[in-house]
DNA sequence: CACGAATTGTTCGCTATGCGAACAAAAATC
DNA sequence: GATTTTTGTTCGCATAGCGAACAATTCGTG
Protein backbone atom coordinates (compact mmCIF):
# COMPACT_ATOMS: atom_id res chain seq x y z
CA UNK A 1 0.00 0.00 0.00
CA UNK A 2 2.33 2.47 1.31
CA UNK A 3 5.49 1.20 -0.52
CA UNK A 4 4.03 2.63 -4.38
CA UNK A 5 6.42 4.95 -5.72
CA UNK A 6 6.47 7.04 -9.02
CA UNK A 7 3.60 9.39 -9.23
CA UNK A 8 2.09 8.77 -12.83
CA UNK A 9 3.23 5.09 -12.53
CA UNK A 10 0.61 2.33 -14.00
CA UNK A 11 -1.40 0.96 -10.86
CA UNK A 12 0.07 -2.68 -9.02
CA UNK A 13 -1.84 -5.58 -10.58
CA UNK A 14 -5.31 -5.04 -8.86
CA UNK A 15 -6.59 -7.40 -5.98
CA UNK A 16 -8.31 -7.92 -2.93
CA UNK A 17 -5.47 -6.19 -0.26
CA UNK A 18 -8.30 -7.31 2.96
CA UNK A 19 -8.84 -10.74 0.98
CA UNK A 20 -5.17 -11.61 1.25
CA UNK A 21 -4.69 -10.22 4.66
CA UNK A 22 -7.73 -12.58 6.15
CA UNK A 23 -6.25 -15.38 4.35
CA UNK A 24 -2.97 -14.47 6.37
CA UNK A 25 -4.50 -15.06 9.24
CA UNK A 26 -6.28 -17.90 8.65
CA UNK A 27 -3.50 -19.74 8.24
CA UNK A 28 -1.16 -18.36 10.82
CA UNK A 29 -3.68 -20.68 13.18
CA UNK A 30 -1.36 -23.85 14.00
CA UNK A 31 -0.90 -26.40 16.40
CA UNK A 32 1.66 -23.07 18.08
CA UNK A 33 -0.99 -21.18 17.80
CA UNK A 34 -4.55 -22.24 18.65
CA UNK A 35 -6.08 -19.35 19.56
CA UNK A 36 -4.87 -15.73 18.53
CA UNK A 37 -5.65 -12.47 19.90
CA UNK A 38 -5.63 -9.36 17.69
CA UNK A 39 -2.51 -8.62 18.39
CA UNK A 40 -1.26 -12.22 18.40
CA UNK A 41 -2.80 -12.17 15.05
CA UNK A 42 -1.40 -8.73 13.76
CA UNK A 43 2.34 -10.39 14.43
CA UNK A 44 1.44 -13.53 12.95
CA UNK A 45 -0.03 -12.24 9.80
CA UNK A 46 2.26 -9.31 9.48
CA UNK A 47 -0.11 -6.60 9.08
CA UNK A 48 -1.47 -4.09 11.70
CA UNK A 49 -3.52 -4.55 14.83
CA UNK A 50 -6.44 -2.59 12.91
CA UNK A 51 -6.48 -3.97 9.87
CA UNK A 52 -6.84 -7.64 12.07
CA UNK A 53 -8.96 -6.47 14.25
CA UNK A 54 -11.12 -5.91 11.32
CA UNK A 55 -10.36 -9.14 9.92
CA UNK A 56 -11.18 -11.09 12.74
CA UNK A 57 -14.46 -9.35 13.46
CA UNK A 58 -15.38 -10.53 9.86
CA UNK A 59 -14.38 -14.21 10.25
CA UNK A 60 -16.05 -13.85 13.85
CA UNK A 61 -19.75 -12.50 11.85
CA UNK A 62 -19.42 -15.37 8.81
CA UNK A 63 -18.92 -17.69 11.55
CA UNK A 64 -15.54 -19.19 10.68
CA UNK A 65 -13.74 -18.40 14.27
CA UNK A 66 -15.52 -17.82 17.73
CA UNK A 67 -14.37 -15.56 20.54
CA UNK A 68 -13.47 -16.66 23.91
CA UNK A 69 -12.37 -13.57 25.95
CA UNK A 70 -9.93 -11.67 23.75
CA UNK A 71 -9.01 -14.76 21.79
CA UNK A 72 -10.51 -16.23 18.70
CA UNK A 73 -10.21 -19.69 17.77
CA UNK A 74 -11.15 -21.42 14.54
CA UNK A 75 -14.73 -23.19 13.98
CA UNK A 76 -15.36 -26.30 11.83
CA UNK A 77 -16.93 -23.87 9.45
CA UNK A 78 -13.08 -23.32 8.31
CA UNK A 79 -13.44 -26.96 6.82
CA UNK A 80 -15.95 -25.68 3.97
CA UNK A 81 -12.72 -23.30 3.08
CA UNK A 82 -10.68 -26.51 2.72
CA UNK A 83 -13.66 -28.65 0.73
CA UNK A 84 -13.11 -25.98 -1.59
CA UNK A 85 -10.67 -27.95 -3.47
CA UNK A 86 -11.95 -31.43 -2.55
CA UNK A 87 -15.33 -30.51 -4.44
CA UNK A 88 -13.57 -29.19 -7.53
CA UNK A 89 -10.79 -31.81 -7.71
CA UNK A 90 -11.28 -34.61 -9.75
CA UNK A 91 -8.10 -36.44 -9.13
CA UNK A 92 -9.29 -37.75 -5.57
CA UNK A 93 -12.09 -39.50 -6.70
CA UNK A 94 -10.29 -41.06 -10.08
CA UNK A 95 -8.18 -42.18 -7.88
CA UNK A 96 -10.11 -44.25 -5.22
CA UNK A 97 -11.22 -47.06 -6.94
CA UNK A 98 -7.45 -47.81 -7.85
CA UNK A 99 -6.15 -46.98 -3.76
CA UNK A 100 -8.67 -49.33 -2.56
CA UNK A 101 -7.65 -52.17 -5.90
CA UNK A 102 -4.23 -51.79 -4.75
CA UNK A 103 -5.07 -52.05 -0.97
CA UNK A 104 -7.64 -55.24 -1.28
CA UNK A 105 -4.38 -56.77 -3.58
CA UNK A 106 -1.57 -55.80 -1.09
CA UNK A 107 -3.25 -55.88 2.64
CA UNK A 108 -1.53 -52.38 2.62
CA UNK A 109 -2.34 -48.67 3.38
CA UNK A 110 -2.14 -47.05 0.19
CA UNK A 111 -2.49 -42.84 -0.60
CA UNK A 112 -1.95 -40.50 -3.04
CA UNK A 113 -0.08 -37.31 -2.38
CA UNK A 114 0.39 -34.04 -4.05
CA UNK A 115 3.41 -31.42 -3.95
CA UNK A 116 2.03 -28.26 -2.14
CA UNK A 117 5.09 -25.87 -0.74
CA UNK A 118 7.64 -28.67 0.22
CA UNK A 119 5.15 -30.87 1.88
CA UNK A 120 3.63 -34.11 0.31
CA UNK A 121 -0.10 -33.21 0.95
CA UNK A 122 -2.73 -36.49 1.12
CA UNK A 123 -5.53 -36.39 -0.93
CA UNK A 124 -6.42 -39.97 -0.94
CA UNK A 125 -6.42 -42.75 0.95
CA UNK A 126 -7.52 -46.72 1.33
CA UNK A 127 -6.33 -47.73 4.78
CA UNK A 128 -6.12 -51.53 5.95
CA UNK A 129 -6.69 -51.85 9.94
CA UNK A 130 -3.85 -52.33 11.63
CA UNK A 131 -3.43 -52.78 15.30
CA UNK A 132 -0.86 -49.78 15.46
CA UNK A 133 -1.39 -47.99 12.22
CA UNK A 134 -3.50 -44.56 13.46
CA UNK A 135 -5.90 -43.09 10.71
CA UNK A 136 -3.59 -40.42 8.02
CA UNK A 137 -6.10 -37.51 7.94
CA UNK A 138 -6.42 -36.52 4.10
CA UNK A 139 -5.40 -32.93 3.78
CA UNK A 140 -2.50 -34.01 6.38
CA UNK A 141 1.11 -33.13 4.72
CA UNK A 142 4.52 -34.63 5.70
CA UNK A 143 7.94 -33.06 4.69
CA UNK A 144 8.71 -33.85 1.52
CA UNK A 145 12.40 -34.25 2.23
CA UNK A 146 11.55 -37.19 4.62
CA UNK A 147 8.06 -39.19 2.70
CA UNK A 148 7.87 -41.26 -0.62
CA UNK A 149 5.79 -39.51 -1.92
CA UNK A 150 7.74 -36.26 -1.44
CA UNK A 151 10.82 -37.82 -2.88
CA UNK A 152 9.19 -39.09 -5.69
CA UNK A 153 7.20 -35.62 -6.53
CA UNK A 154 10.69 -33.48 -6.07
CA UNK A 155 11.92 -35.92 -8.27
CA UNK A 156 9.42 -34.48 -10.88
CA UNK A 157 10.80 -30.53 -10.23
CA UNK A 158 13.37 -28.96 -12.31
CA UNK A 159 17.45 -29.37 -10.87
CA UNK A 160 16.87 -25.42 -10.04
CA UNK A 161 13.45 -25.50 -7.94
CA UNK A 162 15.23 -28.81 -5.63
CA UNK A 163 17.86 -26.60 -5.30
CA UNK A 164 15.68 -24.04 -4.32
CA UNK A 165 13.75 -26.46 -2.13
CA UNK A 166 16.90 -27.67 -0.49
CA UNK A 167 18.23 -24.59 0.00
CA UNK A 168 15.37 -23.13 1.75
CA UNK A 169 13.80 -26.21 3.69
CA UNK A 170 15.08 -26.02 7.55
CA UNK A 171 15.66 -30.10 7.68
CA UNK A 172 14.20 -31.68 11.25
CA UNK A 173 14.77 -35.42 11.53
CA UNK A 174 11.70 -37.04 11.88
CA UNK A 175 13.24 -40.00 12.94
CA UNK A 176 16.97 -41.09 14.47
CA UNK A 177 17.27 -42.24 10.62
CA UNK A 178 15.81 -39.55 8.59
CA UNK A 179 18.59 -38.35 6.25
CA UNK A 180 19.26 -34.16 6.70
CA UNK A 181 22.17 -33.11 4.52
CA UNK A 182 21.14 -31.25 1.70
CA UNK A 183 23.70 -32.72 -0.40
CA UNK A 184 22.86 -36.68 0.55
CA UNK A 185 19.00 -35.41 -0.45
CA UNK A 186 19.71 -34.36 -3.91
CA UNK A 187 21.52 -37.44 -4.57
CA UNK A 188 18.43 -39.23 -3.30
CA UNK A 189 16.27 -36.67 -5.17
CA UNK A 190 18.39 -37.87 -8.08
CA UNK A 191 18.29 -41.64 -7.56
CA UNK A 192 14.85 -41.62 -7.35
CA UNK A 193 14.24 -39.37 -10.75
CA UNK A 194 16.49 -42.38 -12.39
CA UNK A 195 14.82 -45.41 -11.09
CA UNK A 196 11.20 -44.15 -11.14
CA UNK A 197 10.06 -45.20 -7.80
CA UNK A 198 10.70 -43.91 -4.63
CA UNK A 199 11.83 -45.98 -1.05
CA UNK A 200 12.44 -44.71 2.03
CA UNK A 201 13.23 -47.62 5.04
CA UNK A 202 12.85 -45.29 8.88
CA UNK A 203 12.90 -42.27 7.96
CA UNK A 204 9.76 -40.98 8.88
CA UNK A 205 9.13 -43.20 11.60
CA UNK A 206 11.04 -46.06 13.08
CA UNK A 207 10.02 -49.48 12.12
CA UNK A 208 8.10 -48.43 8.77
CA UNK A 209 9.41 -48.36 5.21
CA UNK A 210 7.48 -46.59 2.47
CA UNK A 211 6.81 -46.84 -1.73
CA UNK A 212 5.93 -44.13 -3.86
CA UNK A 213 6.00 -44.19 -8.01
CA UNK A 214 4.13 -41.35 -9.79
CA UNK A 215 0.90 -40.37 -11.13
CA UNK A 216 1.40 -38.43 -14.17
CA UNK A 217 -1.13 -36.27 -16.74
CA UNK A 218 -0.54 -36.37 -20.07
CA UNK A 219 2.00 -34.17 -20.71
CA UNK A 220 4.27 -36.68 -18.39
CA UNK A 221 4.29 -34.32 -15.86
CA UNK A 222 4.61 -36.13 -12.10
CA UNK A 223 0.69 -34.62 -10.69
CA UNK A 224 0.59 -37.10 -7.72
CA UNK A 225 2.44 -40.27 -6.10
CA UNK A 226 0.85 -43.33 -5.20
CA UNK A 227 2.24 -44.57 -2.11
CA UNK A 228 1.87 -47.47 -0.11
CA UNK A 229 3.57 -48.17 3.48
CA UNK A 230 4.73 -50.86 5.68
CA UNK A 231 6.08 -52.18 9.05
CA UNK A 232 9.53 -53.44 8.32
CA UNK A 233 8.86 -56.25 10.83
CA UNK A 234 6.37 -57.86 8.07
CA UNK A 235 7.73 -56.57 4.83
CA UNK A 236 11.15 -56.30 4.03
CA UNK A 237 12.62 -53.66 1.06
CA UNK A 238 13.14 -56.80 -1.62
CA UNK A 239 9.90 -58.05 -0.91
CA UNK A 240 8.42 -54.85 -0.94
CA UNK A 241 10.15 -54.07 -4.92
CA UNK A 242 9.04 -57.73 -6.09
CA UNK A 243 4.97 -57.26 -4.84
CA UNK A 244 3.87 -54.07 -4.19
CA UNK A 245 6.16 -52.05 -6.76
CA UNK A 246 4.58 -53.40 -9.75
CA UNK A 247 1.11 -53.24 -8.12
CA UNK A 248 1.62 -49.71 -7.42
CA UNK A 249 3.29 -48.97 -11.13
CA UNK A 250 -0.04 -50.89 -13.07
CA UNK A 251 -2.70 -48.54 -10.70
CA UNK A 252 -0.86 -45.46 -11.29
CA UNK A 253 -0.44 -45.93 -14.59
CA UNK A 254 -4.29 -47.03 -14.95
CA UNK A 255 -4.66 -43.55 -13.37
CA UNK A 256 -2.47 -41.70 -15.00
CA UNK A 257 -4.86 -42.95 -18.31
CA UNK A 258 -7.41 -40.88 -16.70
CA UNK A 259 -5.96 -37.96 -16.67
CA UNK B 1 -21.34 0.17 0.58
CA UNK B 2 -24.18 2.36 -0.75
CA UNK B 3 -26.68 0.68 1.29
CA UNK B 4 -26.17 3.00 3.86
CA UNK B 5 -28.17 5.81 5.37
CA UNK B 6 -28.90 8.40 7.69
CA UNK B 7 -26.17 11.05 7.93
CA UNK B 8 -24.57 10.84 11.42
CA UNK B 9 -25.76 7.24 11.86
CA UNK B 10 -23.00 5.19 13.56
CA UNK B 11 -20.64 3.35 11.47
CA UNK B 12 -21.62 -0.11 11.02
CA UNK B 13 -19.46 -2.98 12.75
CA UNK B 14 -16.14 -2.59 11.11
CA UNK B 15 -14.87 -5.53 8.76
CA UNK B 16 -13.17 -6.74 5.72
CA UNK B 17 -15.98 -6.43 3.10
CA UNK B 18 -13.04 -7.99 0.50
CA UNK B 19 -12.34 -10.65 3.07
CA UNK B 20 -15.74 -11.39 2.82
CA UNK B 21 -16.39 -11.45 -0.65
CA UNK B 22 -13.25 -13.98 -1.16
CA UNK B 23 -14.60 -16.15 1.30
CA UNK B 24 -17.84 -16.12 -0.27
CA UNK B 25 -16.25 -17.23 -3.52
CA UNK B 26 -14.43 -19.89 -2.79
CA UNK B 27 -17.16 -21.78 -0.44
CA UNK B 28 -19.15 -21.04 -4.47
CA UNK B 29 -16.53 -23.87 -5.29
CA UNK B 30 -18.45 -26.94 -5.39
CA UNK B 31 -18.85 -30.64 -7.40
CA UNK B 32 -21.06 -28.93 -9.67
CA UNK B 33 -18.75 -25.98 -9.95
CA UNK B 34 -15.39 -27.12 -10.22
CA UNK B 35 -14.18 -24.07 -11.81
CA UNK B 36 -15.32 -20.72 -12.06
CA UNK B 37 -15.04 -17.68 -14.63
CA UNK B 38 -14.95 -13.92 -12.91
CA UNK B 39 -19.03 -13.67 -14.46
CA UNK B 40 -19.81 -17.31 -12.73
CA UNK B 41 -17.74 -16.42 -9.54
CA UNK B 42 -19.78 -13.22 -9.16
CA UNK B 43 -23.06 -15.14 -9.60
CA UNK B 44 -22.22 -17.72 -7.10
CA UNK B 45 -20.93 -15.03 -4.70
CA UNK B 46 -23.72 -12.80 -5.08
CA UNK B 47 -21.32 -9.80 -5.84
CA UNK B 48 -20.20 -7.47 -8.69
CA UNK B 49 -18.30 -8.74 -11.46
CA UNK B 50 -15.21 -6.06 -11.18
CA UNK B 51 -15.11 -7.66 -7.28
CA UNK B 52 -15.18 -10.97 -8.10
CA UNK B 53 -12.28 -10.36 -10.47
CA UNK B 54 -10.30 -8.84 -7.68
CA UNK B 55 -10.37 -11.55 -5.17
CA UNK B 56 -10.10 -14.06 -8.30
CA UNK B 57 -6.78 -12.34 -8.89
CA UNK B 58 -5.10 -12.14 -5.18
CA UNK B 59 -6.13 -16.63 -4.75
CA UNK B 60 -4.21 -16.77 -7.63
CA UNK B 61 -1.05 -14.53 -6.75
CA UNK B 62 -1.60 -16.21 -3.39
CA UNK B 63 -1.73 -20.13 -4.93
CA UNK B 64 -5.15 -20.77 -3.73
CA UNK B 65 -6.72 -20.72 -7.34
CA UNK B 66 -4.71 -21.34 -10.72
CA UNK B 67 -5.73 -19.81 -13.97
CA UNK B 68 -7.14 -22.05 -17.05
CA UNK B 69 -8.11 -19.93 -19.94
CA UNK B 70 -10.43 -17.40 -18.29
CA UNK B 71 -11.70 -19.95 -15.83
CA UNK B 72 -10.06 -20.27 -12.40
CA UNK B 73 -9.63 -23.87 -9.97
CA UNK B 74 -8.53 -24.13 -6.21
CA UNK B 75 -5.82 -25.87 -5.67
CA UNK B 76 -4.12 -27.93 -2.80
CA UNK B 77 -3.25 -24.98 -0.97
CA UNK B 78 -6.78 -24.05 -0.30
CA UNK B 79 -5.98 -27.03 2.07
CA UNK B 80 -4.29 -24.77 4.51
CA UNK B 81 -7.20 -22.99 5.21
CA UNK B 82 -9.12 -25.89 6.29
CA UNK B 83 -5.95 -26.99 8.12
CA UNK B 84 -6.51 -23.87 10.52
CA UNK B 85 -9.09 -25.81 12.26
CA UNK B 86 -7.78 -29.26 12.68
CA UNK B 87 -4.99 -27.71 13.91
CA UNK B 88 -6.03 -25.54 16.52
CA UNK B 89 -8.86 -28.23 17.50
CA UNK B 90 -7.24 -30.47 20.21
CA UNK B 91 -10.80 -32.58 19.71
CA UNK B 92 -9.71 -34.99 17.13
CA UNK B 93 -6.55 -35.29 18.93
CA UNK B 94 -8.02 -35.96 22.21
CA UNK B 95 -10.76 -38.26 20.84
CA UNK B 96 -8.44 -40.30 18.08
CA UNK B 97 -7.16 -42.93 20.93
CA UNK B 98 -11.01 -43.66 22.07
CA UNK B 99 -11.84 -43.84 18.59
CA UNK B 100 -8.93 -46.54 18.07
CA UNK B 101 -9.79 -48.52 21.34
CA UNK B 102 -13.53 -48.51 20.00
CA UNK B 103 -12.74 -49.91 16.71
CA UNK B 104 -10.03 -52.73 17.85
CA UNK B 105 -13.25 -53.46 20.50
CA UNK B 106 -15.67 -53.96 18.59
CA UNK B 107 -14.13 -53.96 15.01
CA UNK B 108 -16.77 -51.65 13.03
CA UNK B 109 -15.15 -48.24 12.27
CA UNK B 110 -15.56 -45.37 14.59
CA UNK B 111 -15.94 -41.83 14.03
CA UNK B 112 -16.29 -38.32 15.52
CA UNK B 113 -18.56 -35.27 14.48
CA UNK B 114 -19.51 -31.98 15.09
CA UNK B 115 -22.51 -29.93 12.92
CA UNK B 116 -22.16 -27.10 10.97
CA UNK B 117 -24.68 -25.69 9.67
CA UNK B 118 -27.11 -28.37 9.16
CA UNK B 119 -24.60 -30.79 8.19
CA UNK B 120 -22.55 -33.70 10.57
CA UNK B 121 -19.15 -32.91 9.78
CA UNK B 122 -16.38 -36.04 10.23
CA UNK B 123 -13.18 -34.36 12.72
CA UNK B 124 -11.90 -37.77 13.38
CA UNK B 125 -12.34 -41.63 12.38
CA UNK B 126 -10.99 -45.07 13.10
CA UNK B 127 -11.68 -47.12 10.06
CA UNK B 128 -11.94 -51.06 10.01
CA UNK B 129 -10.41 -52.49 6.47
CA UNK B 130 -13.83 -53.95 4.68
CA UNK B 131 -14.05 -55.06 0.99
CA UNK B 132 -17.38 -52.78 0.53
CA UNK B 133 -16.21 -49.84 2.94
CA UNK B 134 -14.82 -46.87 1.49
CA UNK B 135 -12.21 -44.33 2.47
CA UNK B 136 -14.58 -41.51 4.75
CA UNK B 137 -12.45 -38.40 4.30
CA UNK B 138 -12.05 -36.31 8.04
CA UNK B 139 -14.00 -32.79 6.95
CA UNK B 140 -16.83 -34.59 4.75
CA UNK B 141 -20.36 -34.38 5.64
CA UNK B 142 -23.59 -35.56 6.11
CA UNK B 143 -27.00 -34.02 5.71
CA UNK B 144 -27.79 -33.97 9.44
CA UNK B 145 -31.50 -35.20 8.97
CA UNK B 146 -29.77 -38.44 7.58
CA UNK B 147 -27.04 -39.44 9.52
CA UNK B 148 -27.04 -40.98 13.02
CA UNK B 149 -24.38 -38.39 14.42
CA UNK B 150 -26.20 -35.55 13.02
CA UNK B 151 -29.46 -36.31 14.55
CA UNK B 152 -27.57 -36.89 18.04
CA UNK B 153 -26.30 -33.11 17.83
CA UNK B 154 -29.58 -32.27 16.35
CA UNK B 155 -31.17 -33.77 19.86
CA UNK B 156 -28.73 -30.86 21.75
CA UNK B 157 -30.48 -28.24 20.12
CA UNK B 158 -33.05 -26.02 21.94
CA UNK B 159 -36.83 -27.18 19.79
CA UNK B 160 -37.09 -23.58 18.00
CA UNK B 161 -33.67 -24.17 16.47
CA UNK B 162 -34.50 -27.64 15.13
CA UNK B 163 -37.82 -25.62 14.25
CA UNK B 164 -35.70 -23.58 12.14
CA UNK B 165 -33.41 -26.17 10.72
CA UNK B 166 -36.30 -28.44 9.76
CA UNK B 167 -38.19 -25.36 8.00
CA UNK B 168 -35.21 -24.45 5.98
CA UNK B 169 -33.63 -27.77 4.95
CA UNK B 170 -34.25 -29.92 1.78
CA UNK B 171 -35.00 -33.28 2.54
CA UNK B 172 -32.96 -35.00 -0.60
CA UNK B 173 -33.39 -38.80 0.04
CA UNK B 174 -30.06 -40.15 0.49
CA UNK B 175 -31.26 -43.79 0.23
CA UNK B 176 -34.88 -45.42 -0.50
CA UNK B 177 -35.37 -45.37 3.25
CA UNK B 178 -34.08 -41.69 4.36
CA UNK B 179 -37.10 -39.97 6.11
CA UNK B 180 -38.14 -36.77 4.51
CA UNK B 181 -41.01 -35.51 6.44
CA UNK B 182 -40.58 -32.78 9.01
CA UNK B 183 -42.88 -33.49 11.37
CA UNK B 184 -41.79 -37.19 11.50
CA UNK B 185 -38.09 -35.90 11.96
CA UNK B 186 -39.06 -33.35 14.90
CA UNK B 187 -40.16 -36.69 16.29
CA UNK B 188 -37.27 -38.68 15.45
CA UNK B 189 -35.31 -36.12 16.99
CA UNK B 190 -37.23 -36.11 20.14
CA UNK B 191 -36.87 -39.43 20.23
CA UNK B 192 -32.96 -39.15 19.84
CA UNK B 193 -33.12 -36.80 22.99
CA UNK B 194 -35.12 -38.77 25.40
CA UNK B 195 -33.44 -42.01 24.34
CA UNK B 196 -29.68 -40.87 24.63
CA UNK B 197 -28.45 -42.45 21.71
CA UNK B 198 -29.33 -42.24 18.05
CA UNK B 199 -29.29 -44.78 15.64
CA UNK B 200 -30.41 -45.00 11.68
CA UNK B 201 -30.86 -47.94 9.87
CA UNK B 202 -30.18 -48.22 5.99
CA UNK B 203 -31.08 -44.34 5.68
CA UNK B 204 -28.12 -42.76 4.53
CA UNK B 205 -27.02 -45.95 2.79
CA UNK B 206 -28.58 -48.91 1.86
CA UNK B 207 -27.71 -52.27 3.71
CA UNK B 208 -25.84 -50.15 6.60
CA UNK B 209 -27.38 -49.21 10.16
CA UNK B 210 -25.30 -46.70 12.46
CA UNK B 211 -25.40 -45.71 15.65
CA UNK B 212 -23.85 -42.29 17.94
CA UNK B 213 -23.81 -41.31 21.23
CA UNK B 214 -23.08 -37.91 22.34
CA UNK B 215 -19.76 -36.00 23.62
CA UNK B 216 -20.49 -33.49 25.93
CA UNK B 217 -18.20 -30.90 27.31
CA UNK B 218 -18.29 -29.92 31.13
CA UNK B 219 -21.51 -27.48 30.81
CA UNK B 220 -23.37 -30.81 29.63
CA UNK B 221 -23.12 -29.51 26.02
CA UNK B 222 -23.17 -32.03 22.87
CA UNK B 223 -19.83 -30.72 21.10
CA UNK B 224 -19.54 -34.21 18.98
CA UNK B 225 -21.15 -37.44 18.47
CA UNK B 226 -19.10 -40.62 18.70
CA UNK B 227 -20.87 -43.12 16.15
CA UNK B 228 -20.21 -46.54 14.97
CA UNK B 229 -21.65 -48.29 11.19
CA UNK B 230 -22.04 -51.70 10.08
CA UNK B 231 -23.79 -53.69 7.32
CA UNK B 232 -26.99 -55.11 8.83
CA UNK B 233 -26.59 -58.19 6.88
CA UNK B 234 -23.39 -58.90 9.85
CA UNK B 235 -24.90 -56.56 12.71
CA UNK B 236 -28.69 -56.45 13.42
CA UNK B 237 -30.42 -53.83 15.73
CA UNK B 238 -30.68 -55.74 18.61
CA UNK B 239 -26.79 -56.75 18.49
CA UNK B 240 -26.06 -53.30 17.99
CA UNK B 241 -27.56 -51.81 21.03
CA UNK B 242 -26.10 -54.80 23.13
CA UNK B 243 -22.52 -54.85 22.02
CA UNK B 244 -21.66 -51.46 20.69
CA UNK B 245 -23.54 -48.81 22.62
CA UNK B 246 -22.35 -49.71 25.87
CA UNK B 247 -18.97 -49.44 24.63
CA UNK B 248 -19.32 -46.36 22.55
CA UNK B 249 -21.40 -45.01 25.71
CA UNK B 250 -17.77 -45.72 28.02
CA UNK B 251 -15.63 -44.38 25.41
CA UNK B 252 -18.19 -40.80 24.89
CA UNK B 253 -18.27 -40.99 28.62
CA UNK B 254 -13.91 -40.96 29.11
CA UNK B 255 -13.76 -38.55 26.19
CA UNK B 256 -16.32 -35.92 27.73
CA UNK B 257 -13.98 -36.23 30.92
CA UNK B 258 -11.17 -35.02 29.33
CA UNK B 259 -13.40 -31.82 27.74
C1' DC C 1 -0.04 -1.94 46.86
C1' DA C 2 1.44 1.78 43.79
C1' DC C 3 3.57 3.25 39.87
C1' DG C 4 5.58 3.14 35.49
C1' DA C 5 6.37 0.57 31.37
C1' DA C 6 4.84 -2.35 27.95
C1' DT C 7 1.33 -4.34 25.45
C1' DT C 8 -3.12 -4.57 23.53
C1' DG C 9 -7.50 -2.93 21.83
C1' DT C 10 -10.05 0.88 19.81
C1' DT C 11 -10.90 5.18 17.50
C1' DC C 12 -10.94 8.54 13.81
C1' DG C 13 -9.11 11.79 10.17
C1' DC C 14 -7.50 10.86 5.89
C1' DT C 15 -6.53 8.60 1.51
C1' DA C 16 -6.09 5.04 -1.72
C1' DT C 17 -8.36 0.70 -2.37
C1' DG C 18 -12.25 -1.09 -4.08
C1' DC C 19 -16.69 0.29 -5.93
C1' DG C 20 -20.23 0.54 -9.75
C1' DA C 21 -21.17 2.03 -14.15
C1' DA C 22 -19.56 2.31 -18.53
C1' DC C 23 -17.15 0.46 -22.09
C1' DA C 24 -14.45 -3.14 -24.78
C1' DA C 25 -14.13 -7.73 -26.14
C1' DA C 26 -15.78 -12.20 -26.77
C1' DA C 27 -19.29 -15.50 -27.34
C1' DA C 28 -23.80 -16.91 -28.61
C1' DT C 29 -27.81 -16.64 -31.38
C1' DC C 30 -30.42 -15.80 -35.45
C1' DG D 1 -22.50 -11.68 -41.23
C1' DA D 2 -25.24 -9.01 -38.04
C1' DT D 3 -27.14 -8.48 -33.76
C1' DT D 4 -27.65 -9.57 -29.09
C1' DT D 5 -25.98 -11.25 -24.92
C1' DT D 6 -22.49 -12.19 -21.86
C1' DT D 7 -18.12 -11.51 -19.96
C1' DG D 8 -13.91 -9.12 -18.83
C1' DT D 9 -11.72 -4.69 -18.03
C1' DT D 10 -11.26 0.14 -17.01
C1' DC D 11 -11.58 4.39 -14.43
C1' DG D 12 -13.65 8.37 -11.82
C1' DC D 13 -15.17 8.60 -7.40
C1' DA D 14 -16.28 7.73 -2.51
C1' DT D 15 -16.11 5.18 1.42
C1' DA D 16 -13.83 1.23 3.56
C1' DG D 17 -9.75 0.47 5.48
C1' DC D 18 -5.43 2.64 6.76
C1' DG D 19 -1.94 4.23 10.29
C1' DA D 20 -1.16 6.98 14.08
C1' DA D 21 -2.79 8.36 18.24
C1' DC D 22 -5.08 7.40 22.20
C1' DA D 23 -7.49 4.51 25.77
C1' DA D 24 -7.46 0.48 28.33
C1' DT D 25 -5.33 -3.43 30.18
C1' DT D 26 -1.62 -6.18 31.71
C1' DC D 27 2.84 -6.87 33.49
C1' DG D 28 6.92 -6.04 36.11
C1' DT D 29 9.33 -3.83 39.77
C1' DG D 30 10.16 -1.57 44.05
Amino acid sequence: MSDDTGAGKPRAPEGMGGLAKGLAIIEAFSETRREMTVAKAAQAAAISRASARRCLLTLAELGYVRQLGSAYLPTPRMLRLGDAFFESSTLPQLAQSHLDDARDQLNESVSLAVLEEGNSVFVARAEVTRPVSSYVRIGAKLPAYASATGRMLLADLADEDVDRYLSTTDFVPLSPKTETDPDRLRDLVRDVRARGYSVICEELELGMLAMAVPVRNRNGRTVAALSISAAIARVGLEQAEREFLPVLLARADALSRML
